[in-house]
RNA sequence: UCCUCGAUAGCUCAAUGGGUAGAGCAACCGGCUGUUAACCGGUAGGUUACAGGUUCGAGUCCUGUUCGAGGAGCCA
């Protein structure tokens, strides 16, 4: 008799000595271990057919009916019907299954079946249990197959991670962390990590977290961009790739206290040149999702067609043009008249069309960047805001001082802002001039300055946040449910 | 910080003009061999967020507090 997966046979023991009274544990534990069955996922179930297997996992919805009992488990690679018939397992497993809570952990042998009329992920395939091993009845879970508000999800997200629809978006989310750095390290970039214990304000225009460092005050890093720019001088391009903090007190559905994001930098890049590696880095993280997490995506019930769209070029708008648009729609509304999207459709999300109200020199707001977005079917690229709204390392178009060679990558369907990026100034004298204009403390920048002194070069850079691209392709109303353990004003808990 | 809305059974929500606290789901008991959030019958389940006020009488009206949601600003 061989252990688990050839493991020894420790673990069986603790089977035997922690088995619940109500499992016939000794006489399920010998089926399967004479049954010989292998163990496997329920995402390899569709090449097991015919054959008979263990699955280890979880129940997440049960059903009865008579004489058969259909078990819903899930086991972290996806969810497969286990079907147990009275007449194959004997009444005293039937009725152990057939009462089995929901979220409690088992253990079943059986052989795989395709049939159609089978629910899951994958679907379409389902296990004729031969042998039921209850590992621990769950008492009284908390969640329920029926909807919940928010601020009770929120309190159990330790619990709502397994529920379906957060276990697609957080696969997704790792296929975005995986492509992400499947494209840079492929690309010439080479990871560097940055300090999240920082001595000052980076950009000096965000509320930071403040944190007692021996007696001296230190914040948590909101950009690891500084840090980057100097790291090219010794890589050409990096990134960095973590958590960031902001302590800024936004309640909407786009922001989170703690976020992560990714900043690549590049030597010898102008702006130019930086937005064609953002559309080429964008379209590869959508197009790997659309190919590996198909069924994470059906199971949110996300339109995989607009994210097809999704390949470069992206449209490039002027910060000028892009007033100029967001005047003419509001005059327009104003007046009456239908305006319609890329696709002909209406515009939607714009009740008041006065919260379009802009003109130049002033930053977008939300509704703004809803609006604008959906003139296009694919990301857009916002170019030359006005230095005065922007950060203060941002280079200056020659001939147009007043602008700056930056651009905001704006997703589409009203996913907001996912990409800000620039180049940045590399003459040292600039710098020192913006530090000053902006009213920065020149000695905490000392270091950065320096970087122009020694073999300064032209460079760019920008930060794409995460769970704003995961709400995005997920097609979800809320960052939150982009990242396991949301961290918002009001939120610490779990 | 500001604006709007909300808090009633474990969960999601009802409750006429101020007049006995209701339903669905979950739980528990029973029935059913193809369910997809199954269905059918039954049982149990309440300090109506907290504090005060008006009233013969408050879930309902008034004041304050706490907590939550959405949005604005700010940002990715």
């Amino acid at each position: 008799m061989t252990g688990w997966r050839g493991e020894p046979a420790a673990p069986r023991l603790y089977w035997l000595v922690n088995a619940p009274p109500c499992s016939r544990a000794d006489d399920t534990i010998r089926a399967m271990h004479t049954s010989s069955a292998k163990n496997v996922f329920i995402r390899e179930l569709p090449q097991h057919v015919g054959q008979v297997v263990t699955l280890r996992g979880w129940l997440y919805n049960r059903t009865a009916k008579g004489k058969l009992v259909f078990l819903q488990m899930r086991d972290g690679t996806g969810i497969c019907q286990c079907v147990v018939f009275r007449s194959t397992v004997g009444d005293e497993t039937f009725a152990i299954a057939d009462k089995l809570p929901l979220e409690s952990s088992f253990i079943v042998t059986g052989e795989v079946r395709a049939d159609s009329r089978a629910p899951g992920v994958p679907g379409g395939y389902e296990l004729d249990v031969q042998a039921l091993h209850v590992v621990q009845r769950a008492e009284d879970y908390p969640i329920g197959p029926k909807e919940h508000g928010v601020e009770f999800l929120m309190d159990h997200r330790h619990l709502w991670i397994r529920s379906a629809r957060q276990w697609a978006i957080l696969r997704v989310r790792a296929t975005v962390m995986r492509a992400i750095r499947a494209w840079l390290d492929s690309h010439g970039f080479i990871e560097v990590t940055t300090p999240i214990l920082t001595p000052s304000a980076a950009e000096g225009t965000t509320t930071l977290f403040e944190v007692d460092y021996f007696g001296d005050k230190a914040y948590l890093a909101q950009t690891g961009q500084l840090y980057n720019e100097a790291n090219i001088f010794a890589f050409n391009r990096v990134y960095c790739f973590g958590p960031t903090f902001r302590a800024e007190k936004s309640k909407t559905r786009r922001h989170l206290t703690e976020f992560w994001m990714v900043e690549p930098e590049i030597a010898f890049c102008d702006l130019d040149q930086l937005l064609e590696i953002e559309e080429q880095f964008v379209s590869h993280i959508v197009q790997t999702c659309l190919r590996e997490n198909a069924d994470e995506l059906k199971l949110l019930g996300r339109d995989v067609s607009r994210l097809q769209n999704v390949v470069p070029p992206f449209p490039r708008v002027s910060y000028d043009e892009a007033i100029a648009q967001l005047q003419s729609l509001r005059a327009r509304l104003k007046a009456g008249e239908e305006v319609t999207a890329f696709d002909g459709a209406p515009l939607r999300g714009i009740e008041d069309p006065d919260l379009l109200q802009i003109s130049w020199g002033m930053d977008f707001g939300s509704p703004h960047e809803t609006a604008l977005t959906q003139l296009y079917d694919r990301p857009v690229f916002v170019i030359g805001f006005p230095s005065a709204i922007k950060a203060f390392y941002m280079e200056p178009y020659p001939d147009r001082p007043e602008i700056c060679k930056s651009a905001d990558l704006l997703a589409p369907e009203g996913y907001g802002e996912i990409i800000g990026g620039s180049e940045r100034i590399s003459d040292m004298a600039l710098l020192e001039a913006r530090i000053r204009d902006h009213g920065l403390p020149a000695s905490a920048y000392r270091w950065y300055i320096e970087l122009r002194k020694y073999g300064s070069v032209p460079h760019s850079g920008f930060g794409l946040g995460v769970e704003r691209t995961v709400a995005w392709i997920c097609g979800i109303e809320h960052v939150r449910e982009a990242s396991p353990f949301p961290r918002l004003l009001n939120r610490l808990y779990p």
